[in-house]
DNA sequence: TTAGGGTTAG
């Protein structure tokens, strides 16, 4: 070949060789694709389900046409070809024709439609199976399978239409009866893969979680183990509210892919489900899993970004700029969703300059510069706002504007929410008209947040005109944040009866109280002076009537009703009940706690509660004087935390200040009691002083 | 011979 090329190159020069080597493959490649690349429809991109069928349509032609043809000479193969593809692109049409009737949901048609073909194939029964699917008709499916089984048709195919039909239908049960029957009678053997298709078929919604673990069970009963796809598919039904129990039993799930099989996908999936689940505990697990792994060869600009979006949400800006080095040095092309991820991180972690930065890099380079969008600037937007930079904020909105950026209503809304956090609701109004020229229409987020805006300069009036003119004049309908919100405007200006008149409106249109509003209603109680039972009548009805499981923020809340009523013993026996319910105190929590110490002048309760937070164990006996605390409190303190639940802080999770305050107090405090007592509550206190987190 | 993926606002 070498020297052919070589006598070649002396004869042409190197265009010619080039030349005719191009020639020869192109013959080459005319001659075994071209009959092929003829029979293949453009159209087949465009509607991938028509083509699968389709394809299994000519293969089963195919099989046909290879044993009728069995004996013919090899000339007539030419004519078997093309009438194998004039019945290929019948059976497509025919197919389409089918689906279509199945969109419009006149499956009476379908039906009538796919009775009169002759002859039937296997790739119709699929499709009229798939069309009463689609048409929510189980006896359908079921009629068409009687026929398809009377007319001889058992193959794979149209048993796994039947059982992904049931499934979509939402009969589950059904459909694995109809599964074990498959198995015995016809010794069907179902693949991974047909799995994954009847596990993505399943009807969506919380309540097919069973469903889908018993799908798994059924795997397992097969000797198949779940695989990415498997686990993928389960990660995609974690939601926002998916329960505790099903995102560790799916997670548990890619748990038992081993390391090294994990894929892009997987991984990205991973990310995102937690995220969504809210669980940075269970990323934070998968995130170390896969740390540094040399097996897996991230490729993807999509699972770049979700990992630096699960970085960021975890809190750790080192991995987030490792992750974007990373894809940087692989030369992975950016996009502007994996540079919205980037920036969200970032500005979420502290570091919104840096993102603003980032912005502005993508935007000198003309080859990026079309990446920036509105959503890259929200984050930005955001960050700034949060971090009460409003000039930062208005700046960056100028230069929007310059930038000729295209905004959307989020963006609106994060411009309105800076007018409402810096107090400064003068600039929504222009900002408003300004959505109005651009034909935004406000939505439930624009019109909480002028809301939002109003109560924080304590116009409430204008707040609940607002309210009313939403209702009158537009679609939106008040929901549970809105509400919120201004229950909050009610409580920051002690307006008792008008906020019992918002929490009696939420319940007439049925909008359920959260823990948030719980916490607001008990703020409200507490701005009120409203008597102590008063705050906590109302929590045990909502709570009841509700099934809510009041959380730190309602505890907090509550604990300020008493000690703001000098009711300190109560307040402590708030923090028990906490305690015991295993919710974690926050800073806020002993912060109230030791207020309330230092002003009913309890100096015990306040070392007990010292120790308790920067996780100090005491030694039982060595407390002087009576103990006064809760048992689920001196339970922690002589036994140390126990279970789920810790009483202890991060460290300095006390301000400072408040520490001073304490021990000053504690200083001149204890004068007081026996001389034993004195000498232990001294010890303590320089106990205190040395543990880590405090600084002297 | 099949099946799974990401950004912003109260």
């Amino acid at each position: 070949m070498m020297s052919l090329m070589q006598a070649l190159n002396e004869f042409l020069g190197t265009a010619g060789v080039e030349l005719f080597v191009f020639l020869v493959a192109f013959l080459a490649h005319a001659l075994v694709f071209g009959k092929r690349r003829l029979a293949l429809k453009p159209k087949a991109k465009e509607a991938p389900e028509v083509f699968r069928v389709e394809r299994e349509a000519q293969r089963c032609s195919e099989k046909k046409n290879t044993s009728g043809r069995a004996g013919l000479l090899s000339q007539s193969d030419d004519r078997a070809v093309e009438e194998r593809d004039d019945r290929a692109a019948q059976l497509a049409d025919e197919v389409a024709t089918i689906k279509r009737l199945a969109r419009k949901e006149q499956l009476s048609t379908a039906l009538a439609y796919f009775q009169g073909l002759s002859p039937q194939q296997p790739a119709l029964y699929v499709a009229m199976i798939e069309t009463c699917a689609e048409c929510n008709d189980l006896a359908a499916v079921q009629q068409v399978w009687e026929e398809a089984k009377a007319a001889g048709f058992l193959g794979r195919s149209v048993q796994t239409a039947v059982l992904k039909a049931s499934l979509r239908i939402g009969k589950t049960q059904q459909a694995v009866e109809l599964l074990h029957e498959m198995r015995k009678t016809d010794g069907l053997k179902l693949s991974a893969s047909t799995f994954n298709e009847l596990l993505d078929s399943l009807a969506k919604g919380e309540t097919g979680w069973e469903d889908a673990w018993l799908l798994v069970d059924e795997m397992k009963t097969s000797e198949l183990r779940p695989t990415n796809v498997t686990c993928s598919i389960l990660l995609k039904r974690i939601q926002k509210g998916s329960r505790a129990l099903d995102v560790e039993k799916a997670l548990a799930v890619v748990n038992g892919v081993p390391k090294e099989e994990v894929d892009e996908v997987l991984l990205n999936c991973v990310c995102e489900a937690c995220i969504r689940a809210a669980r940075s505990d269970l990323l934070l697990q998968q995130l170390e899993r896969h740390q540094g792994s040399t097996c897996l060869q991230i490729r993807g600009s999509h699972t770049f970004g979700s990992i630096i979006r699960a970085h960021g949400v975890v809190g750790n800006l080192a991995g987030v700029w490792k992750t974007w080095k990373e894809m940087r040095r692989r030369h992975v092309t950016l996009t502007s969703i994996t540079l919205g991820c980037m920036v969200e991180a970032l500005a979420s972690n502290h570091s919104v300059e840096a993102g603003y930065e980032l912005i502005r890099e993508t935007l000198r380079d003309p080859e990026t510069r079309q990446l920036v969008n509105a959503v890259i600037y929200c984050s930005v937007l955001k960050g700034f706002c949060h971090e009460k930079r409003f000039d930062r904020v208005w700046s960056v909105y100028e230069e929007m504007l310059q930038e000729q950026v295209q905004f959307s209503v989020a963006t609106f809304n994060a411009l309105l929410d800076a007018c409402a956090r810096s107090g400064e609701m003068y600039r929504a109004e222009p900002l408003l008209k300004e959505m109005a020229e651009q034909s935004i229409q406000a939505n439930i987020v624009t019109y909480s947040t002028v809301l939002k805006g109003y109560c924080i300069e304590n116009r409430v009036d204008k707040a609940f005109g607002l309210m009313q003119e939403m209702k009158l004049n537009t679609e939106v309908k008040a929901d549970e944040v809105m509400y919120n919100t201004l229950l909050d405007g009610c409580a920051r200006c002690c307006l008792w009866e008008k906020g019992m008149s918002v929490l009696s409106e939420m319940r007439k249109q049925g909008i359920n109280p959260s823990n948030f509003t719980l916490s607001v209603l008990v703020k409200l109680a507490n701005r009120c002076k409203k008597p102590v039972d008063v705050a906590f009548n109302l929590c045990q009805d909502l709570c009841q009537t509700f099934c809510l499981r009041p959380n730190i923020q309602v505890y907090n809340n509550l604990i300020h009703v008493c000690t703001n009523q000098r009711q300190l013993q109560r307040a402590l026996d708030v923090f028990g009940t906490l305690l015991s319910e295993r919710v974690r105190p926050d800073s806020r929590t002993y912060a109230l706690l030791l207020r309330g110490c230092v002003q009913g002048g309890a100096a015990q309760e306040a070392v007990d509660l010292l120790c308790l937070a920067v996780g100090l164990r005491q030694q039982k006996g060595a407390v002087a004087g009576k103990l006064n605390v809760p048992a689920a409190m001196s339970k922690m303190l002589f036994s140390g935390p126990s279970g789920a639940t810790c009483a202890k802080l991060p460290s300095h999770g006390i301000p400072q200040e408040l520490l001073t305050e304490v021990l000053e107090f504690l200083s001149s405090h204890k004068a007081s009691g026996s001389q034993a007592g004195k000498e232990q509550l001294l010890g303590l206190v320089r106990q205190l002083r040395s543990a880590p987190g405090v600084s002297p």
